[in-house]
DNA sequence: GCTGATCAACCGACCAGTCGGTATCCTACC
DNA sequence: GGTAGGATACCGACTGGTCGGTTGATCAGC
C-alpha cells in the first residue's frame, strides 16, 4: 500500500533528495491531476500518464488498483483537504456572520489554488465506476451539509433571510465555486484572495436580511 | 435488419408525419443528447448512439461528419436557443431590474428543462476539437457579455451595486446555473420555476445597493 | 536469498471512421 | 404512363489503431 507514500527513507534509499524530489507514487498523482485536468479522465492513457511521471505501467499497477483508483485518490485529497478547513472555519471562533464569511472566501481561494483538481472534479466525476462514484457523492454530501448547518444557523439567529431554503443557497453558492476551473486564469488580474473576498461578499449580502421592511411574523 | 425500425416507406414514404414521429437526424441527435449526458462523451460510443437510434453507423455517418460533429450539433442548438431567449428579455420592455430578474429567471428554468444539454456543456465542451472548441468558448462568451452589459447597464443607473465587478457577478451567477445538472432532478419537490425565481432573486439582492447606509456618490 | 519495486512485452477488447453496396425516391424525357 | 438515370438515405462488414490491464523477468536493499 501507501507504505512509502509519506515518509522519505532519509538516509540511503533515494540519496540525492534533489534528484527525485517526490517518490514515484505522489509523482503519479500529480501528473496524473495535471493531465486529467489538462485532457479529461478518458482523453488521458495510462501510458501518458506513466509516461509523465518517468515510469513504467507495472509501477503504477504496483501502487494502484487500475486507473480508475487513481482518479479515486486524487477525489480522496481534495476531498479530506477542504472538509478539514471547513471544520476549521466552521467550528473556529467568531459570529456565524463571520464564519460563514471566512470558509466561504477559503474555499474559494484553495479552490483556485488548486484548479486542476477543481477542473477534474466535476469533469470526470461521472466516470468512476458505480460504487466509487457514490462514495464520493457521500462525502461530498457530508461537506455539503456541514456548510449548509452554518447557513441553518445563521438563519436561526435571524441575522441571515429565512426566506430562501438553506440548501438552495448552498447549491447556488457552490455552482459557483464548482466552476471556477473553466473560467479562471491564475495568470489574470485577480488573485484567489481577491477573488474569495468578491464571492464571500456576494454569499453573504445574498441572503442578508431586508433591513428596514416592518414585518417579520 | 433495421428496415423495420421505421414503418413508414412502404406506402407513400412519411407524408404521414404521425408514422415516424422524429426523423433519423433528429433522433441521433437526442439520443446522443441522452447518452453524453449519462455516460460522457468519451464513454459513450458511436455505436451505441445508432443503435438507441435504431439505425446504423453508415446512417449517422451520412448525415454528420464525426462523431465529434454531432456534439457540436448539439452545443449549437442550445447556444442558439439561450441567446435568443437572453435577447428577448434584455431587449424587452420593463426597468433593468425586471429585465435581469426575468433573465436570470428564465435561463434557469430552461436549463432544467433542458437539464441534459447542461450536464453535457461543461463536461464534454473541452472532448471537442480545438477549432470546434474555440467557435463554441466565443458564442458563449457573447452570451455572457451580453448578460454582464444588462448588469453593467444597472450599475451605470445606480441600481446595482458597483463595488463588485459585472463580469464577476456573471461568472458567479452562471457557474450556479450551469452546474444545476449535477444536483437538480426533476423528480425532485422543486420546480424549474421555482428554483428560478429563488436563483434571481438571490442574484439580484447580492447586488443591490446598501438601502441606507449614508454616504455612496 | 528473499521481498518489494519496477520493467518491457504482450493481449483481448473496443472504437471511430470507411467503403462498397442496396433500396427508394425524384425528375425528365419519351 | 412507363422508364432511364441520378440523387438521397441507409446498411453493415471491415480496418487500423488504441487502450486498460496482465505477466514473467529483473533489480536493489535488507
Amino acid at each position: 500500500m501507501a507504505r512509502n507514500a509519506s515518509r522519505a527513507p532519509s538516509a540511503v534509499r533515494s540519496r540525492d533528495a534533489a534528484a527525485e524530489p517526490e517518490p514515484v507514487r505522489r509523482r503519479l498523482l500529480s501528473e496524473a491531476t495535471r493531465l486529467f485536468a489538462e485532457r479529461g479522465f478518458e482523453g488521458t492513457s495510462v501510458q501518458e500518464i506513466v509516461t509523465a511521471a518517468g515510469v513504467t505501467k507495472g509501477a503504477m499497477y504496483h501502487y494502484f488498483d487500475s486507473k480508475d483508483d487513481l482518479l479515486h485518490e486524487i477525489y480522496g485529497r481534495v476531498l479530506r483537504m477542504q472538509m478539514e478547513r471547513l471544520l476549521m472555519f466552521a467550528d473556529g471562533p467568531g459570529t456565524v456572520t463571520e464564519r460563514l464569511h471566512a470558509a466561504a472566501a477559503d474555499v474559494v481561494m484553495t479552490s483556485v489554488a488548486n484548479l486542476d483538481d477543481s477542473k477534474i472534479f466535476f469533469r470526470s466525476m461521472h466516470q468512476l465506476a458505480p460504487e466509487t462514484y457514490k462514495s464520493v457523492r457521500a462525502e461530498r454530501r457530508r461537506y455539503h451539509e456541514r456548510f449548509r448547518d452554518l447557513v441553518a444557523e445563521g438563519q436561526r439567529e435571524g441575522v441571515f433571510r429565512s426566506d430562501v431554503p438553506a440548501d438552495i443557497v448552498v447549491d447556488f453558492f457552490f455552482g459557483s465555486v464548482h466552476h471556477l476551473g473553466t473560467w479562471y486564469h491564475a495568470d489574470g488580474p485577480l488573485s484567489g484572495a481577491e477573488l474569495g473576498a468578491y464571492f464571500a461578499d456576494l454569499l453573504l449580502r445574498s441572503i442578508a436580511p431586508e433591513p428596514a421592511e416592518a414585518g417579520g411574523s
